[in-house]
RNA sequence: GGGGUAAUACCAGAGUGGCCAAAUGGGGCAGACUGUAAAUCUGCUGACUUCGUCUUCGGUGGUUCGAAUCCAUCUUACCCCA
């Protein structure tokens, strides 16, 4: 049953490196494998979500994860793949990023009474009492600088320069994994394809320190098609936590995924078999058009990272907004009506000024910040990029009255297609 | 330390006295087509309440009716010599 992991990853396409015998180690006994989380954020975002989902596909298949919160490594930086020195986080806001990214990983990685359960640690429990001195004693002795500068992270930064503070990130890093090789018998320790030179300088401190094998295993780069980053919209990152990107938002960047990455993404970010994959994958292609797999993907990923309930609530929002018109929406009773646009921008304007009549411009760039301007709203009017209700304006010069209002509250503000905005009267 | 070259909008990169809010490409946003894709085509892309006004071409000062463009000086970057 443990030989599965790295078939498993194999086929969903996600592995980039692995030290050798790390397979024959995996299908041998229960190991313990570790991931770090860095502090970077408040929140993970779903670039994290490789890492996450490793960690539990290496429990499903019978093995111990630990999750590692890189309380101390975050007052440092990681410089690999920086091209250059970023400045340190203080101390309040790096406790806030611990104790939010903790939060959340323990809504994915259940503790519970097996003996593989997941266990979490914060690598500042054991460096905060650690003298310097020690340190360089008992772990730099060890590696020397020439094995250090040879690596990618260092070398890249050669030319532009490089503190000592980050330079000496991955002696610490490779301190936490033999840390946990000699307390918690961690033998491999995973992480994006990115770590692959500081979770090397951790097995090479483990077999200069005490002899000890250790493996390493680093998952792809999440590549997209079309070449741009992953993980981000036109309003920045995507985030787990849904007050920073509600599942609304959350729902429509899966849903969005181009053909070419669905197929990968699928296989990279779902639990869904090979069998039913393989006939998602079947159906996909018979007519693209159907969505099939952004449909998929959307909705396996909603359900584990926010909940039934959110993907629910918003596929049924989605439905009203892209196929519904603008009766089906006067039709639904205010409390359902209001759970639609739960996820979406919402303004208010007094109900004087809309009785009044409200010129759009000041509609769209004054009593709301729907647009920064009205010379910005009057070019994407003009452009027709501009929609009330569901009906597209024709005139920058339009008038908005209460005649205008859904269930004499509401109005309904498109800015194009996707981008909705409810400005509600009171 | 000496000499050369450069610095233009989100990026790249033209422009070398008035026709310059500044070519072109990329990126971004929007429209058409579609499938809430891709590709393609079209529009917008310094700011502002249209006409129009205002602030921009590394900084400062100058020449000129008029400067991104000429001069001086400073800053920064790259290159060459020491």
């Amino acid at each position: 049953m443990f030989s599965s992991f790295v078939e498993e990853l194999r086929w969903r396409g996600v592995i980039h490196d692995m030290m050798p015998g790390t397979e024959e180690l995996l299908a041998k006994e229960m190991v313990t494998g570790y991931i770090g989380f860095d502090p970077t954020a408040d929140s993970l975002h779903v670039g994290s979500l490789t890492q996450i989902i490793t960690l539990i596909r290496l429990q499903k298949a019978g093995h111990k994860p630990i999750a590692l919160i890189g309380g101390a490594t975050g007052m440092v930086g990681d410089p690999s793949g920086k091209s250059a020195e970023r400045n340190l986080l203080d101390e309040e806001t790096l406790n806030n990023y611990i104790e939010g990214i903790k939060r959340q990983l323990q809504k994915f990685l259940v503790v519970d009474n097996s003996p593989n359960s997941v266990e979490f640690v914060n690598n500042n429990d054991w460096m905060k009492g650690y003298s310097f001195l020690n340190f360089i004693r008992d772990a730099g002795k060890h590696i020397t600088v020439n094995y250090m500068m040879a690596k990618d992270s260092v070398k890249n930064r050669l030319d532009s320069g490089m503190s000592f503070t980050e330079f000496s990130y991955q002696l610490l890093q490779a301190f936490d994994f033999y840390h946990l090789y000699s307390n918690k018998n961690c033998k491999i320790q995973m992480g994006g394809s990115d770590q692959w030179g500081n979770i090397t300088s951790g097995t090479e401190l483990i077999r200069r320190k005490c002899s000890g094998e250790a493996y390493a295993l680093t998952t792809q780069l999440i590549k997209k098609s079309d070449g741009t980053k992953f993980g981000k919209s036109e309003s920045g990152n995507i985030w787990l936590d849904p007050t920073k990107t509600s599942p609304y938002k959350f729902f429509q960047f899966w849903r969005n995924t181009a053909d070419e990455d669905a197929k990968n993404y699928i296989k990279i970010f779902t639990f869904l078999s090979k069998e039913e994959i393989d006939l998602l994958i079947a159906e996909h292609d018979k007519d693209p058009g159907k969505n099939v797999l952004q449909k998929a993907l959307a909705k396996e990923i909603t359900t584990m990272v926010h909940s039934k309930e959110d993907y629910e609530s918003a596929l049924e929002t989605s439905k009203i907004l892209f196929d519904g018109t603008i009766v089906d929406l006067a039709k639904l009773d205010e409390e359902t009506f209001l759970d639609i646009f739960n996820g979406v921008p919402q303004y208010s304007v007094s109900k004087q000024e809309i009785e009044n009549g409200v010129g759009i411009l000041d509609l769209l760039a004054e009593k709301t910040k729907i647009f920064p301007s009205k010379g910005e709203a009057r070019k994407m009017i003009q452009g027709g990029g501009v929609s009330i209700n569901k009906e597209k304006v024709s005139s920058h010069e339009a008038l908005i009255n209460a005649s205008a209002l859904i269930k004499n509250k509401y109005l309904l503000v498109q800015k194009g297609k996707r981008n909705y905005y409810l400005c509600s009267v009171n």
